[in-house]
RNA sequence: GCGCGCUUAGCUCAGCGGUAGAGCAUCACCUUGACAUGGUGGGGGUCAGUGGUUCGAUCCCACUAGCGCGCACCA
């Protein structure tokens, strides 16, 4: 073995050999345990964010694979339909070429082409990262399979009247030229301007005052309301004003929609451009006069000195001509909040369209009750408050998009314009009664994207055929997600599961936080601040990685300033960590927090975790092999028992973490026995056994003889020959319990070792080829506590001697000599017992106890309960220094006597309390006493030794 | 405006009604035969502030301050 752990010697080769078992299909029997992935778009690459995610899903899928589930996580990536498009399409502008000028077919074939070059990138870092999805079931949106489901919804919710086609004010995307849905507006708060303009009435009395941010829209125009009790205006309601720059004339009109007290408390009322405007002139029965053009140029509508313009040239031209004929009153500083496309960042404008929609408030009422009735749980909680208030007041959902990229309506149309919805066009001949030769074309539109994500959980599983797998696996486990797309994909997958696939798409939805940069930043493109999850795994150069964020910027710009941080954050660019310490850190990262900063200096820390547990299995294997691990007869010491004690504790928190989805706790649990019990303690403790002489004979270190009276430790149990076997059997047992323990977390290093360490350990035949992620999940069983009490005596002891040491600044490799005093019964059954593990661990002679009325030498003192271990100072150590020790521990055990002795003398704490914690700390208080005059004794003994 | 979250060691974060924890960083000693990606020991916190509930509050409640997020917005 090598000796150190060298992640990428053996991590892809092994990924190869779990696939090339089928390791990842479910088992087909057990009870069935399934999550569906959260479908990336199949043309881009994950980010760290569905690095964690996948790390997050592949533990739970393998602790409950391990635990003899059926388990199945499903793997498969979306069509991504504006992302995807918008990228196609710059690559075609790049060539110099447009979408349109290639038609519909070619550029849907281009998209097809330019999917099949780099849709193998997230499955190729899927495995990288070790998950273990089962990728002979991998799916896409766009699949036929998939499509065929979208369609089938489509169709039945069209028949029900829950899709509906309608002529309605939609967010515009006018770079895009698509509708989007109002979940795909991001509102930013954004500097402008208020204008104030004048209309004049056209009888000549003078004229009213409106505020807009968005002057252009007065072309647009139908009305100027104010509110009905306002007494500034009541006179003219239902008299006419001239419309500046048009030659039209428009009402006046009352509505309490109007806020009195803002600007002049008149407004300009623009139905076809403002969704509050459009609510108004719906009241009003106002025209509805649309003024722009799909890229949001103005129309044949406005004015001929307008036409073409586009809309914020149009406002200058605009402003000016009110200023030259003196309507515009004034300019004011004004903030705004902007709606913009997410995608593109466009100003988003309120646009007249006929689009198709999804009518949900009869699907969302059955969503929320499944939630509030808890056949779906939200963890943590809180987040289905988050749920619920979206829920509640939900608006239809506008599916169609202005795109290429997706699945087409399946609607047609005749000349007439009327639709005919079916699952194709012969379905829509034949339900609707059309003769064959009515000519008919096709709706343009596409689907949006989160429609066919809404079907993932059941389709994917073969929805619209009843299918095994559906039957076996829907609903399913546990859906895994972050929560910017509660409302995009987890409310939708409910509704329209609940519709279709006859139940909740799946039990529980763990939510997970961001992650984010070191600063707390989201990481972007943009900010330069993105990280490939697998160059922490690889590693990469300065050079390379100050390549990859400033090549392709949308703001080359940005360049220097990402470059310059960039610098000083990797100043030696990345080290190649590996997956294992990548996970280890993704996993520790789960807390309930919404925001994760990653911090590279955890995965350093991962990263020597892995090494650590790689060289502790080089011990373990150095001490196993060839040696005899016949059970029969074989005896267990103290530190064997004990340390079986701590893996059950273990054991218990890692369950309790998977079961919380407190993955964090999970790795603390391991982390925590792998590296101080096992490592720190039970290794040392297991030396000393092995090392010593013992009935085998092994090479142990002689030790020198004892006085007379006491037991030697070459005489104390723990040293024959079934002890030795019985503690090689406990190395190599704990160590194999410990892998499958954290194989859900690090399966790379622990399939590596388990594959030596399980034969040792009795667990596999080494010809079998068994894989460690087929072994069965660790359970933990009841703590021998009477273990852990005489531990905890043993540790302390070392303890003692070893702050003596490291505080008096003896050389550790030189050998003390240790009198004992004050030893009662126990102390000495102890020192019999376990004794050969403190000469070891404590660098010390074999300690001798004080006869009755001999006299102490001046010694250092650990205190072990009652029991004095005494280091004689003689030539070793400085009074002084032992004076300043002592005095710190004694003004530390004063401040805890004296907070425990405020509460013992409080009647109210005595009468109140529960006899259990005042017990605790009665016998506290008795500890600290003793302590505290030992030490004063001891201070006193010393002071009189420096003063001789 | 409505809703939610956060504030604990220098940094990143756990925690919890009953003696404040981890990793990293830091200081001292140690090339000990699994591991210097290591070992041993040490230092470091009025748990944001104020008030309340309680025998007891870092934890529960209220308010305040600061930071952040979501939703909805007055043109």
């Amino acid at each position: 073995m090598d000796k150190s752990f060298s992640p990428h010697a053996i991590e892809q080769r092994i990924y190869a050999a779990w696939e090339a078992q089928r390791a990842f299909a479910p088992r087909g029997h057990g009870q069935p345990f399934c999550i569906v992935i959260p479908p990336p778009n199949v043309t881009g690459t994950l980010h760290m964010g569905h690095a964690f995610q996948d790390t997050i899903m592949d533990a739970l899928t393998r602790y409950h694979r391990m635990r003899g589930f059926d388990t199945l996580w499903q793997p498969g990536t979306d069509h991504a339909g504006i992302a995807t498009q918008m990228v196609v399409e710059r690559q075609l502008n790049a060539a110099g070429k447009s979408r349109l000028e290639l038609g519909r077919t070619a550029f849907v074939e281009r998209v097809w082409q330019w999917k099949e070059e780099s849709g193998g990138v997230i499955s190729r870092q899927m495995r990288r990262l070790g998950a273990s999805v089962d990728w002979s079931r991998e799916r896409f949106t766009m699949d036929e399979g998939l499509s065929r489901a979208v369609i089938d919804v489509f169709v039945r919710l069209y028949r029900e009247g829950l899709v509906y086609r309608g002529k309605r004010l939609v967010n515009w995307d006018p770079v895009l030229k698509t509708a989007l849905s109002d979940l795909e507006v991001a509102a930013q708060e954004e500097p402008g301007h208020l204008w104030h303009i004048r209309y004049p009435l056209t009888d000549g009395g003078g004229a009213l005052t409106v505020a807009t941010t968005r002057p252009e829209t007065l072309l647009g125009d139908a009305a100027v309301a104010v509110h009905p009790d306002d007494e500034r205006y009541r006179a003219l309601i239902g008299r006419k004003l001239r419309l500046p720059l048009t030659e039209r004339e428009i009402p006046i009109i009352a509505d309490a929609y109007v806020d009195p007290a803002f600007g002049s408390g008149c407004v300009k009322i623009t139905p076809a451009h403002d969704f509050n405007d459009y609510e108004v002139g719906q009241r009003h029965g106002l025209p509805l006069i649309n003024i722009f053009t799909p890229e949001a140029a103005l129309n044949e509508a406005a004015p001929p000195a307008y036409r073409g313009l586009d809309r914020f040239e149009a406002r200058k031209r605009v402003l000016a001509d009110l200023e030259t004929s003196g309507l515009l009153e004034k300019t004011e500083d004004h903030k705004l909040t902007v709606p913009r496309g997410d995608r593109t960042g466009a100003v988003l404008e309120p646009l007249l369209t006929d689009q198709w929609f999804v009518k949900i408030q009869p699907l969302a009422d059955p969503a929320i009750r499944a939630v509030e009735d808890g056949r779906i749980r939200f963890i943590p909680e809180q987040w289905s408050k988050v749920y619920f208030d979206w829920m509640r007041n939900i608006k239809d959902w506008c599916i169609s998009r202005q795109l290429w990229w997706g699945h087409r309506i399946p609607a047609w149309y005749d000349e007439a314009g009327k639709h005919y919805v079916g699952l194709d066009e012969a379905d829509a001949r034949r339900v609707h009664g059309l003769p064959a030769d009515l000519p008919l074309r096709q709706d343009e539109d596409v689907l949006d994207t989160w429609f066919s994500s809404a079907l993932w959980p059941f389709s994917t599983l073969g929805w619209p055929a009843d299918t095994l797998e559906l039957r076996t696996f829907y609903p399913t486990s546990v859906l895994v997600t972050g929560f910017d797309i509660i409302f995009f994909w987890v409310a939708r997958m409910i509704m329209l599961g609940l519709k279709f696939a006859g139940d909740v798409p799946f039990r529980e939805v763990y939510v997970h936080g961001l992650i984010r940069d070191h600063d707390g930043q989201k990481m972007s493109k943009s900010k330069g601040n993105v990280i490939d999850p697998l160059d922490i795994v690889d590693g990469i150069s300065l050079a390379d990685l100050l390549a990859k964020r400033t090549t392709g910027l949308m703001q080359p710009q940005m360049g220097p300033a990402i470059e310059k941080a960039t610098r000083k954050q990797f100043p030696e660019g990345i080290a190649a960590f590996g997956t294992d310490a990548l996970r280890l850190t993704f996993a520790s990262l789960a807390t309930q927090s919404r925001d994760l900063r990653f911090d590279m200096a955890r995965v350093d820390s991962y990263r020597n975790f892995c090494n650590k547990l790689w060289n502790a299995a080089r011990f373990v294997l150095m001490n196993v092999e060839g040696a005899n691990l016949t059970e029969d007869g074989a005896q267990y010491s103290l530190a064997d028992r004990w340390i079986g004690a701590q893996c059950n504790a273990m054991l218990a928190r890692v369950a309790q973490g998977f079961a919380e989805y407190r993955l964090d706790a999970v790795v603390n649990a391991l982390y925590e026995f792998i590296w101080n019990d096992y490592c720190d303690w039970y290794v040392e403790l297991a030396k000393a056994v092995l090392n010593a002489p013992g009935a085998t004979g092994d090479a142990g270190e002689p030790e020198p003889a004892n006085a007379p009276g006491q037991p030697a430790p070459s005489a104390l149990p723990g040293v024959s020959e079934a002890a030795h076997r019985g503690t090689r059997l406990t190395l190599v047992r704990t160590l194999e319990t410990a892998l499958r323990a954290l194989h859900p977390i690090a399966p790379f290093v622990t399939e590596e070792l388990w594959q030596r360490v399980a034969p040792a350990a009795g667990r596999a035949e080494p010809e079998a080829g068994a894989s460690i992620m087929q072994a069965p999940f660790p359970q933990s069983a009841a703590v021998d506590a009477d273990s852990v009490r005489d531990m905890r005596w043993v540790m302390d002891f070392i303890l003692g001697v070893r702050q003596i040491r490291g505080e008096m600044d003896i050389a550790p490799a030189r050998k003390l000599d240790v009198l004992l005093q004050n030893a009662n019964a126990e102390d000495r059954r102890r020192l019999a017992e376990h004794g050969l593990y403190l000469t070891r661990l404590a660098g010390v002679h074999p300690p001798r106890l004080l006869e009755q009325g001999e006299n102490a030498p001046i010694a250092a003192i650990a205190l072990v309960g009652e029991l004095q271990v005494l280091v004689p100072m003689a030539g070793l150590i400085d009074p002084a220094a032992e004076l300043t020790r002592l005095a710190k521990r004694r003004s530390r055990a004063d401040g805890d006597l004296k907070k425990i002795s405020g509460k013992l003398g409080n009647t109210e704490f005595l009468a109140n309390a529960p006899p259990e914690v005042v017990a605790k700390d009665q016998a506290r208080a008795a500890e600290l006493r003793t302590e505290i005059a030992q030490l004063d004794r001891q201070c006193a003994r010393v002071e009189a030794l420096r003063a001789q």
